[in-house]
DNA sequence: GTAGAATATGCCTTTACAAGAATATTCCTT
DNA sequence: AAGGAATATTCTTGTAAAGGCATATTCTAC
């Protein structure tokens, strides 16, 4: 997994703002206007969000439209998927970890340290 | 989505500390051992994993044994859900639109349970 | 070409964070 | 009780990142 994208995404200003693009595609200025901040700021953010790949911006005249790029999201789901056993299932060397420390099971143990 | 969690994941030695932890747990020093950090580095990056709720220490005498923490995860999870759409096929938003404007369609897949 | 909108860039200040080193704490063993 | 192992905490320092502000750039419209 590259953490780049999870730093892209770990400030909360960007964060708000690929939350709102996975709605609908914005221009800088429409962010800007919608996160309440300077008009610099907000291009300076989505310029990290391009640099790590998450977001990909259209030139359309004067304005750049700005939409989410599906990669870095496919990638984290895929990344993910190695978790999901976290709580979905009841199998694996975690689940017995859990269940010998987090569980206080009366019947089985036949542990040896 | 709580931006703590990602920006706990977003410092590359966490991350790997994480990809350890998902496949066993670990005592704080095996972490420092296989990173290649020095001991306190690795309690404070624990700490720090600790505090965004992605890793829970279990006392054991001495050690502190940590494993990860479902929820974080199932978070991210759920968080994703709103961007399967960006790479599961469903052509975006527009898709989204003509699907329950003009409805009928063809009969593409076998998608039915 | 000039004016004005939309965006980008550069500089500065402040803050946050990570590493290093030394030290404190806790617990086991004998 | 003493020694030692495993871990936590504190303090310092270097560095990266974020916001503010001024300014540069690019495009449209006239």
């Amino acid at each position: 997994m590259n953490a780049a994208i999870l730093g892209a995404l770990a400030e909360p200003h960007r964060l708000h703002i690929v939350e709102l693009l996975v709605r609908e595609p914005l221009t800088v200025g429409e962010i800007a206007a919608r996160l309440d901040l300077r008009q610099p700021q907000a291009s300076k953010h989505v310029r990290v969000l391009v640099d790590a790949g998450v977001v990909e911006v259209e030139a359309v005249a004067n304005r750049r439209i700005c939409h989410l790029r599906a990669e870095p999201f496919r990638e984290l789901d895929d990344w993910l998927a190695a978790y999901r056993q976290l709580w979905e299932a009841r199998f694996g060397r975690l689940d017995e970890y859990l269940d010998q420390t987090a569980a206080p099971r009366p019947s089985p143990e036949g542990e040896q340290p």
